[in-house]
DNA sequence: TTGACGTATATCCATATGGGTATACGATCG
DNA sequence: CGATCGTATACCCATATGGATATACGTCAA
């Protein structure tokens, strides 16, 4: 087997930066693909492959309007995400750390530049 | 360009079931690559590579032990996902939607196959 | 030393990605 | 009607994936 589609479900469609980036300016309210060129600074049709692949994991819906496709966001899909996550919150949230932990974080802070 | 390499993030790594599994397992405590071969039911190589890949975006350490090597989860890696989709949360947990969100809702009930 | 164990690595394969470019298609305008 | 706009799709390419299998490597036990 290969790597999972893009398209399998939020994890996958969301690990691509330039979807996030467009989910983040549809977080704004509803945009045109054009309106979404023009923000992201890519190419048309590689905007419109991602919005693809959005559509059919359900981040986004379309409305005709038009000669224009109304984009929005629908959140929903990344539930799953965020309820997988979340439990590993208290890693970097922790106010009571064990000790080694609090010397790792020291340590790491050290050689800060090695990630 | 290809697909961006599940090496290049913590978002491409996680975005693989196992990958989540074994952090889920390392959540329960340090374990031998043997011992995730078995709670997992993969084939060891296949656990190699996949610890592998999370070993470069370090989401998780190793320790030598004789001839084992114990893995360790680090959630640290994990804080941009959390702190990306966070924002997001209201879209499905906000209490008060505006009417035409809750229509939605309604309307995406009846054809709850359509995806 | 020899062998068994625990783990990592090397291949091999099918797959589909993200990007680029060109083009198709529907809607609107003149 | 014809032209133009807004968008989607069709290709082409290089790349690296996840899985399978075989093997290499270091550590320990006999």
């Amino acid at each position: 087997m290969a790597r999972a589609a893009t398209t399998t479900d939020a994890f996958n469609a969301v690990a691509e930066p330039r979807r996030r980036q467009i989910l983040d300016v549809l977080a704004g309210g509803e945009r045109s693909v054009n309106d979404l060129v023009e923000s992201l600074g890519l190419a048309q049709p590689l905007v419109s492959k991602h919005l693809r692949v959005l559509r059919e994991v359900g981040l986004v819906d379309v409305r005709d309007a038009g000669r224009q496709r109304m984009y929005r966001i629908d959140g929903r899909p990344l539930k799953p995400i965020y309820d997988w996550i979340k439990p590993y919150e208290q890693a970097w949230s922790a106010r009571f750390e064990r000790l080694d932990a609090v010397l790792e974080e020291l340590k790491e802070q050290e050689d800060d530049d090695h990630r």
